[in-house]
RNA sequence: GGCCCGGUGGUGCAGUCGGUUAGCACGCCAGCCUGUCACGCUGGAGGUCGACGGUUCGAGUCCGUUCCGGGUCGCCA
């Protein structure tokens, strides 16, 4: 049996000098400085206290030992005769008197040094993420992580939510990403599927009855990874309110988050609630973006009349936008790798001009603007120094595009980034209905459970006439915090009627909506409350609230970026006894 | 699937115009050191430069193909 320890490796202090304890953990390192002399720095979860070995049988102990052993330490504490500030428990040493060891590290290389894991490949880190996740800046992540969610819960129960959890295995949903398929062993041919979200679940306990509900919920989508992005699984806080406005959402969402972003962010600075409130439309024109990091103080500008008739081809029968910086200092190599940047990021090309001292365009793209010099000084208040970088194309490409260059520009010249802070924005209005990009026909834009704001008298009065439609907002909005989208939600579309009419608008109809949703259909037909949700990305919250510009940061075990989980080999193949049992034949020409 | 970037001892990186024995730091091994704490000093081991093919008298370096990783577009209601 070990001996139970006495104390933790960050809690000895000069106080304790004298007792004798028992501490344990990981041997972080050994320092040899003499024959019969040596420190050994011992870690656990909560810290690290020097041991230092000063007697041959001690010495002994620790012979042949490799770092990351772990070791149960027995001795008296006593004050170091040289003390360490930077250590919590820098001012006394634990002198042995008995040194066991309780798990050997057979290895005497490790894949990577535990302090500098993060600079290892991340790969390798990932297959030792368990070697990984000693190293505290690692560990760190995931316990503000924890202590995140607790905090979340508590405020939400405060406010009179209920945590109620909804099923992991469910039926496929016919609209949005593409869904984990799990076969049903009792029903060949049939399958199950991970929820992409709790979304129809949510609905129907507003159906049932229940006013306030949340979850740490996990969602299941099978689709491709970003940076910010995880593939596979990821968290959301789910929530619902019954008889509830878009108001009472967003109140609700700041009241619970805002404390997590001052209590747990890495930046002090954290916007003011009740949030700016965006409308979509507005911030594509001003930032380019339906997500736009606020900041950023640069805005696009639109320059479409402004150049009309210019024989620069790709300005012809296009939208153009400007995004314009004074006092510009960079050279011909900065100029030249931003539009390189842009044009990987976006798939667009840039085109730029610069002002001179006279008040004259030169450079780029300038022999095509000179006959323009005029409005577009005066439309994008242009002075000597100035730099203008513009995009054309079709308008949502164009905007788009502009935002990247927004955002880079403002990133890359000095004065324009206001790096350290939280800066907040609600976009709302999202449209209803968008056209398809390759249909050429309407679609639902997000989702087809928003309601149309106007509801159904809305519907009537644009049926038939697209340009209404197109105009037609739903009550759906985001949370964009520093360019990041940090939750979604809406109100719901809770009347049978509504829902037909809003899917006949898209060329469906009632058996449609039956065929998609039959519950959440079925049940609203009972008599459903109005109600209003939504769901904020906690490994996207946390990772905002550490500072890392990678979600694998905040997560304990990812996948990489193929959905594999290195450390467990997963996917992986199974017996085909497994395969039998649930009724799959394996198409061979599928395998490489 | 497209595009961009990368792949050099266990780890992180350098490697100029194609030219000698591929260099540095950390880690590892051995020795020395009684107050270190990113311990120090001395010595040592460890590399088919992701893979294959090509150009060349000569390739880590140039070209082609391919594999792997990251980023991004598509995708993510």
């Amino acid at each position: 049996m070990m001996q139970s320890r006495t104390h933790t490796c960050g809690e000895l202090r000069l106080a304790n000098a004298g007792e004798n304890v028992t501490i344990v953990g990981w041997m972080e390192n050994v320092r040899e400085v003499g024959a019969n002399f040596a420190f050994v720095v011992l870690r656990d979860f909560y810290g690290t206290t020097q041991v230092v070995v000063e007697t041959e049988e001690m010495m002994k102990a620790i012979k042949g030992l490799n770092k990351e052993t772990t070791i149960s330490v027995t001795g008296t504490v006593r004050e170091r005769e040289s003390k360490n500030p930077k250590q919590a428990t820098g001012e006394i040493e634990v002198v042995p008197t008995a040194i066991k060891v309780l798990g050997k590290c057979v290895h005497n290389s490790l894949p990577f040094e535990i302090n500098k894991s993060k600079d290892a490949d991340e790969n390798v880190r990932l297959k030792y993420r368990y070697l990984d996740l000693r190293n505290p800046a690692v560990k760190q992540n995931i316990i503000l992580r924890c202590q995140v969610v607790a905090d979340i819960r508590r405020r939400m129960t405060e406010k009179g939510f209920l945590e109620i959890t909804t099923p992991i295995l469910t039926a496929s949903s016919p609209e949005g990403a593409r869904d984990y398929l799990v076969p049903a062993r009792n029903h060949p041919g049939k399958f199950y599927a991970l929820p992409q979200a709790p979304q129809q679940f949510k609905q129907l306990l507003m159906t049932s009855g229940f006013d306030k509900y949340f979850q740490i919920a996990p969602c299941f989508r099978d689709e491709d990874a970003r940076a910010d992005r995880t593939p596979g699984e990821f968290y959301q806080l789910d929530m619902e309110m019954a008889f509830a406005t878009q108001e009472d959402v967003l109140s609700t969402l700041e009241e619970v988050l805002g404390p997590v972003f001052q209590n747990f962010g890495k930046y002090d600075r954290v916007s003011p609630w009740p949030w700016r409130h965006i409308p979509f439309n507005e911030a594509m024109e001003r930032y380019g973006s339906d997500k736009p990091d606020l900041r950023i103080d640069l805005e696009v500008q639109d320059i479409t009349a402004e150049v009309q008739g210019c024989e620069f081809g790709p300005f012809q029968n296009a939208t153009v936008k400007a995004v314009a910086v004074d006092n510009f200092a960079e050279g011909r190599k900065w100029i030249d790798k931003l539009l390189n940047d842009v044009e990987v990021q976006t798939g667009n090309k840039a085109c730029w001009v610069k002002v001179d001292e006279n008040g004259q365009l030169t450079g780029g793209v300038s022999k095509f603007l000179t006959d323009y010099t005029a409005v577009l000084t005066e439309k994008l208040n242009l002075k000597p120094g100035s730099f203008v970088c513009m995009a054309a194309g079709k308008k949502t490409a164009a905007q788009k595009t502009a935002g990247v260059i927004r955002t880079m520009m403002g990133r890359r010249i000095p004065g324009h980034f206001d790096e350290n802070q939280y800066a907040m924005c609600w976009i709302v209005d999202f449209p209803m209905y968008e056209m398809g990009e390759e249909s050429g026909e309407l679609e639902f834009c997000h989702n087809p459970f928003s309601m149309p704001q106007g509801g159904m008298e809305t519907l009537l009065a644009a049926e038939g006439d697209q340009e209404k439609l197109l105009a037609i907002n739903a009550n759906q909005y985001d949370l964009v915090v520093n360019g990041y989208e940090s939750a979604s939600g809406a109100v719901r579309n809770h009347d049978p009627e509504i829902m037909v009419k809003a899917f006949q608008m898209v060329g469906l109809g009632e058996e449609d909506v039956k065929a998609k949703f039959p519950a959440m259909y079925n049940a609203f037909t009972y008599g459903a409350p109005p109600h209003a949700g939504a769901a904020p990305g906690i490994d996207r919250i946390v990772m905002l609230l550490c500072g890392e510009e990678s979600i694998r940061e905040v997560i304990t075990f990812p996948m990489n970026k193929n959905a594999q989980d290195i450390m467990m080999d997963a996917p992986t193949t199974v017996s085909q006894k497994q395969l039998d049992d649930v009724h799959i034949l394996i198409n061979e020409s599928h395998l490489q």
